[in-house]
DNA sequence: AGGCCGATCTTCT
DNA sequence: GAAGATCGGCCTC
């Protein structure tokens, strides 16, 4: 596996980062193994002025707290109850920014994702999607504050991506105008992305 | 393949 | 007390 990508790259603005995020491989380590897959779909949450972002109007509250520090570090909220999301801090000390992950590409440890998803290994609903991908590469609320760089269990790994396409960032059609910006980034044609675009 | 709907729980009002 | 950065089962086409 590749060297663990450096502070600089989550040192920049969510809009540069979410997009570079797109083709680079996530590294998990845990008891049960290593599972590393190709990040295929990411959204740029760009606080305090984007009214989709739970960092909007510099809302600073224990849960949000992570996306004030050093870029590098995770942001996990749950969703809906039973699922979790994974989000990476990037942007300056005080900047809330966070990349959203919406889909991944198995490449190594597929058993041990699908039995965490009890699911079979070569459907596509095994990591497509924000909750899902959590659920196979086995992050929770404990992985809250954990930094990817200096972290020998979860980093990021160089990688690249074909075609890269944009859209409308997916459920957030309450957050006004800010649900139009096209900041949802994702590899074309692959069947991990959570919710293909129309051709 | 796609639409509807209930489950589930943390956070904020 | 309500609203989500969702998921999976069940239904119809």
């Amino acid at each position: 596996m590749g060297a663990h990508l450096p502070r600089a790259f989550f040192a920049r603005d969510v809009l540069e980062v979410a997009p570079d995020c797109i083709g680079k491989v996530l590294v998990a380590q845990s008891s049960e193994g290593i599972v590393a897959a190709r990040i295929v779909e990411s959204e740029a949450y760009r606080g305090p002025e984007d009214q989709a972002a739970h960092s909007r109007n510099g809302l600073r509250t224990a849960r949000t707290e992570v996306m004030f520090g050093e870029p590098g570090h995770v942001y996990m909220f749950r969703l809906y109850g039973s699922s979790w999301a994974f989000n990476i801090v990037t942007g300056n000390v005080g900047e809330p920014q966070v990349v959203l992950l919406r889909g991944v590409e198995p490449i190594e440890g597929v058993h041990i994702m699908a039995a965490r998803r009890r699911i079979d290994p070569h459907r596509r609903e095994i990591s497509n999607g924000p909750g899902k991908l959590c659920q196979a590469m086995g992050f929770n609320g404990e992985h809250y504050g954990c930094d990817l760089v200096e972290s020998g269990t979860i980093y990021l790994t160089d990688g690249g991506a074909e075609q890269i396409g944009t859209s409308r960032r997916i459920n957030i059609d309450y957050a006004g105008i800010w649900a139009e910006r096209p900041w949802r980034f994702f590899e074309r044609g692959n069947r991990y992305v959570s919710v293909p675009p129309r051709i």
